[in-house]
DNA sequence: AAAGATGCATTAACCGATTAATGGGTAAGC
DNA sequence: GCTTACCCATTAATCGGTTAATGCATCTTT
């Protein structure tokens, strides 16, 4: 039972006045133009008789603003893992976009998108701003960048001077980790590393390698494995697992890459922590739940969303603020599968 | 940098040509309109060099159609725990979207918005129609459908006939686990239930409570500890597991409340499954990865997510499929967490 | 040679709002 | 009695597109 949309000249229409007027009465145009009670009185019941509702669309033609803001994201990087950061991403996004009064768009993107189809779907008006979480190497960024259009980068940096970013620091995040593992005796410590494209894994792995080489030691090209994701092939980790210098410590560069690495170790018959020890990263809730629970450097990532908003935000409204880059400083939560509590 | 907008009049004028000129050429209206492939071409040249991107939000309005669903969720649904499911049916969401060319919105709603508020902000124009992920007893499907805006309940069934929805028999599910562990022997099983405004939570309860009456048994009101979400109070459950005759199995209404539920009795020095078996809900990735690993009724929650969505675009396109109700059939994935395997 | 068809592009109207500029009536000021 | 001020509401223009109807050459057909 459609009913026909009802437009602001039924309103009008009804309420024996003309569309500016409703209009006026709808945004309370106080101090601008003064409507009289009785009137406004008779347009609201116009509105509610009619069950008018503004529509955001031609509001938003003129308005030259959607009050909306896009969360873009790689579509292999949200849906890759099971871990709880996306959800907290978006969790941190929403809850300061209600704050701010916008609205939350998902962009995924389809698999073969090249960039410039992205750009286009992000600048078609309706949004007017976007949180970009994407790969260090993704033109998406320049292009928006280009075109003046306003959007912040989280968990990454950016490289440009002229892009606003919010960032955890990952090499210290890295070095912590290592570090942790290295005065508890570990020597061998292996690292699985994230993607080559992604920012963060890159630098957890240089933290990784600067804490190594601290401690003097030169960490062995096999001690780091590739494991993008917890559905990424391990075999390499169990092959370096059963060879005779078996490491004694693993950091993961994300939490559902270090419970899956439990796993690993666990069907080998290995015990945590008293054979291996583990790390991981961004302290998501599940390491509460894992058994024994994970040690894990936590990123604020629920904040980090929400200031990457409230910069978005302030971009939008031409704001520029001063510090383009913002970066957090990461935590080391200690649990129990490194043994050390 | 900010350019300043190019509209399609400034494609116009550059290519010496009309507006409608312009629209037919990048619509490519063929059959109803021919353009000269000069002057096609010199359309086009245009556009590429002014970077012209077509306004979404103009053409939504005159087309009265934006090619954008909406995901209504309810916020503390949403993140009250840390489960793949949600985003395990974001992706499906997002997947299927992307195959029909639409683009997804999220709506989280703010905490005290009612649903008057939440209906308008839905039927504002942006978005052809919503997913709806709600409570059994939210009124926002009653508003939705009483102004005919097409909407398809996901997860829950509908309370009125002309409402589509796409469910799982929940009922069904909670009779399987709960079977299942009857079947192993267990007698004593306590019901973590969910929710009592969540429809799942409620039908799968009573799947419990028929399997246990099938065998004879009535179960206890203290067996039935409502946990909508791993961080609700734990402790009924503790002091049930402490009590002298502790129930020896627990089935969860979804995984992560499971989960939490295997820490609990693992702090307990309870052992899973030789003292205590466990069976969780949704089987989501994530049940691997326990230890041990967890049992749990699997939903096929990405493939339903799709047919929601699927749905969605036949009623905004105006079919009207013979077949209110796609109600899924739950299946066990059976791991170690209740030592059948 | 008149009528009809075809190819190409334009004009006019509309989608549903917002905002600036304007207008008309009544009361107050001098 | 004329100006000024104020209150309330309207008219006109605009946002950036789409679509139906129309216009006007040029080419065919009979």
């Amino acid at each position: 039972m459609r009913r026909e949309r009802v437009t602001i000249a039924d309103v009008a229409r009804r309420a024996g006045v003309s569309k500016v007027t409703v209009s006026y009465v709808i945004n309370g145009r106080e101090g601008k133009v003064r409507i009289s009670d009785e009137t406004r009185q008779r347009i609201w019941e116009a509105i509610r008789e009619l069950g008018y509702r503004p529509n955001a669309l031609a509001r938003a033609l003129t308005r030259q603003r959607t009050s909306t803001i896009g969360v873009v994201m790689q579509y292999a990087a949200i849906f890759g893992g099971w871990s709880g950061f996306i959800l907290e991403l978006l969790h941190g996004a929403s809850h300061e976009a209600i704050e701010q009064q916008y609205d939350l768009m998902m962009y995924t993107g389809a698999h073969g998108d090249d960039a410039e189809h992205e750009a286009n779907a992000i600048m078609d008006g309706r949004i007017d701003g976007a949180l970009l979480l994407r790969d260090i190497d993704d033109p998406l960024s320049d292009i928006l960048a280009d075109s003046g259009f306003p959007h912040v980068l989280i968990f990454t940096r950016s490289r440009r001077p002229d892009v606003y970013y919010v960032d955890c620091d990952n090499v210290k995040g890295g070095y912590m980790a290592t570090k942790h593992l290295l005065d508890l005796g570990h020597r061998a410590i292996v690292h699985l590393r994230g993607s080559s494209h992604s920012a963060p894994a890159l630098d957890r792995w240089h933290g990784y390698v600067q804490a190594m080489r601290e401690e003097g030691i030169e960490p062995d090209e096999e001690w780091v494995i590739e494991m993008p994701g917890p559905l990424s092939d391990a075999t390499p980790l169990v092959e370096l697992m059963r060879s005779p210098n078996r490491p004694t410590a693993i950091f993961a560069w994300s939490d559902d890459v270090a419970i899956r690495a439990m796993q690993v170790v666990r069907e080998m018959d290995l015990r945590i922590p008293e054979d291996v020890a583990v790390v991981g990263y961004d302290s998501t809730e599940v390491c509460n739940h894992t058994d024994p629970p994970l040690t894990s450097v936590r990123q604020p990532i629920y904040e980090m969303a929400r200031e990457g908003v409230r910069t978005l935000v302030r971009l939008i409204n031409g704001e520029r603020p001063r510090r383009i880059a913002r970066v957090f400083e990461p935590t080391l939560d200690i649990r129990r599968s490194c043994g050390a509590s």
